[in-house]
DNA sequence: TTAAAGTACTTTGAAAAACAAAGTAAAATA
DNA sequence: TATTTTACTTTGTTTTTCAAAGTACTTTAA
């Protein structure tokens, strides 16, 4: 390891993506109403930031029709289940570890 | 409590302030070299984080001369500790509660 | 002794990211 | 039928991030 945060992803170091990840970890969906109301974020905020997410194929995105209108669902993938993985193991090292430094 | 991110502090939504927080909650102190590599930072990067942690005023910064060459030298302030013990606690909870959502 | 290289930062300005307001399109309500 | 609401997406400004360049020395070396 080079440094101490090098495995902290610098995708998940935004508190609405930290919020989205954490949301689609317990649940094995939401969708975009839910996602809004939840982390108390605009509408232009979750789409910008579920899109990011999207981008890194750290989650997918299903859409379809209830009762007629639009819905957007979105799902943790495999890949962003492991990456949210590790970047908390890492942030749990990075805060538990005493690091020697003799300063 | 209004959502479930509003306790996570935007100050420490960066890894490279959070890294230097959490070294220097461990540590009672580190200097601007130690920090970057440490980090592994740029100057600049270390400079500019470090500003931004001090006007909101959770670090304080110490200037000296060491061997006749300018050290400068950062702690963490109370206010600083309390913040980030907090912001520890609500990424905790944030992680850990099921939240009912039942979808 | 003076030129070149290194140290410890700070400043700068371009690039990227974040944000909310405005826009869109369809559905529900009145 | 008009108006409001829902569920998003797009847009353009503001803010943040970043590393390169700059500053002000000190050290080394010729």
């Amino acid at each position: 390891m080079k440094n101490i945060i090098s495995n902290i992803n610098k995708a998940f170091d935004h508190r609405i993506r930290l919020g989205i990840m954490s949301v689609l970890m317990v649940n094995d969906h939401a969708d975009f109403k839910t996602l809004k109301e939840l982390l108390g974020a605009t509408d232009g905020n979750i789409a910008s930031h579920t899109k990011a997410l999207e981008k890194q194929n750290y989650i997918k995105v299903e859409k379809s029709f209830i009762d007629r209108k639009p819905n957007t669902r979105y799902i943790a993938s495999d890949k962003g289940r492991k990456a949210f993985r590790e970047h908390l193991d890492a942030l749990e090292k990075l805060l538990k570890t005493k690091n020697e430094l003799n300063i």
